[in-house]
DNA sequence: GTCTATATCGCGATAGAC
DNA sequence: GTCTATCGCGATATAGAC
């Protein structure tokens, strides 16, 4: 399976062969025909252990009942931590989307919708009590997640552009800075720092 | 070229045949190979051919004296309308990063990591005029960037997410008053309304 | 430049012995 | 469950007539 994620994530589901997974592995391609029938099977199994890691990240949001402030800070270093522990599942994960989730947009719908809605009516409860401005939350979750997300599915983007082999972690806590910073800002009614 | 960078967007590079995309195209496999003669010129070809468009609607923070407020809102809009507009080569691209630029990564190191730099230039520029806040402008970068980019390459996700078929004018307008917005706030000094 | 034909290979998947 | 063997197909790429 960790094989599968990361050869999936780096050539995508067309560009690797059961082959090249199974001896990644450690196993023969009959071997791994017997417990994954089919490649789809494989490849549906790898983005389910994807989205069971990922929600278990994400729900710091929706399940306390900190201050806006605290919980979007652990929102957002939460989502960071999944792109710097998890880089090659959100990499599976986001070529799948890219490509319009053909083999995998029942279980977006059924599990990571209602996921960002629960998320959405935190926020609104927020506004109303007055603690944050009223924005439109669908857009606000879609940015915060893109960008935390970037650091895992264009890391040799990033790379390029810091100019350094690999993201260390100084380069996530730095990332972390600013995107908590643009975050707050936007959405406190009385920004602290 | 347009059936290839729509292919390729949908499929990857190694999911899509050159069969299908002659075909896609109107002409033979042959006649395909004639001019690109091998399947991986066509898709640098593709990839430049996306790099030229992107980089005409980037350059536009660079090349202007305009206050900051009035410029990145210019930017904003100029990426967010890439996507909208170029929503396969912005696919492409991305899938190309994602599974770490192996076939492109000279060409982004030589075009685009310059023109992000230049960018950050601007930005500390106006640092040092006290109009904007001191940043970490590559991060600052690296955030403006997936968050537009967001509306192209995971338009799939954010129709489940939106719950319709289709991204139209009104939501790229609705995500750029959210964009600008978290810029604004966090980058100008005195934000306006 | 465009066509037919074909070489050569690797792919996913299956069959059946043990 | 794991092995050897293999099927049938489609892939990239080439050769050569016209």
């Amino acid at each position: 399976m960790e094989a599968a994620k990361r050869l999936f994530a780096q050539h995508g589901y067309g560009g690797v062969s059961l082959d090249t997974i199974a001896s990644e592995a450690g196993v023969s391609k009959q071997g791994l025909l017997y417990y994954f029938p089919k490649k789809v099977v494989l490849y549906r199994a790898v983005l389910q252990n994807v989205l069971d890691v990922w929600l278990d990240y994400m729900d710091v949001l929706g399940h306390r009942d900190d201050d806006p402030e605290t919980a979007l800070r652990t929102y957002i270093a939460g989502k960071l931590r999944f792109s710097r522990e998890h880089p090659h599942g959100s990499r599976v994960f986001a070529s799948e989307v890219i490509a319009g989730a053909p083999h995998f947009a029942d279980e977006i719908e059924r599990r990571v919708v209602p996921a960002l809605h629960a998320d959405e009516q935190v926020y609104r409860r927020w506004v109303e009590r007055g603690l944050c401005r009223p924005m439109d939350t669908r857009h606000l979750m879609v940015v915060l997640w893109a960008a935390t997300q970037a650091y895992a599915d264009f890391a040799s983007q990033i790379c390029l552009i810091l100019g350094k082999p690999e993201l260390e972690q100084q380069d996530f806590d730095d990332a972390e800075k600013v995107i908590v910073e643009m975050v707050l800002r936007s959405v406190l009614r009385n920004p602290g720092d």
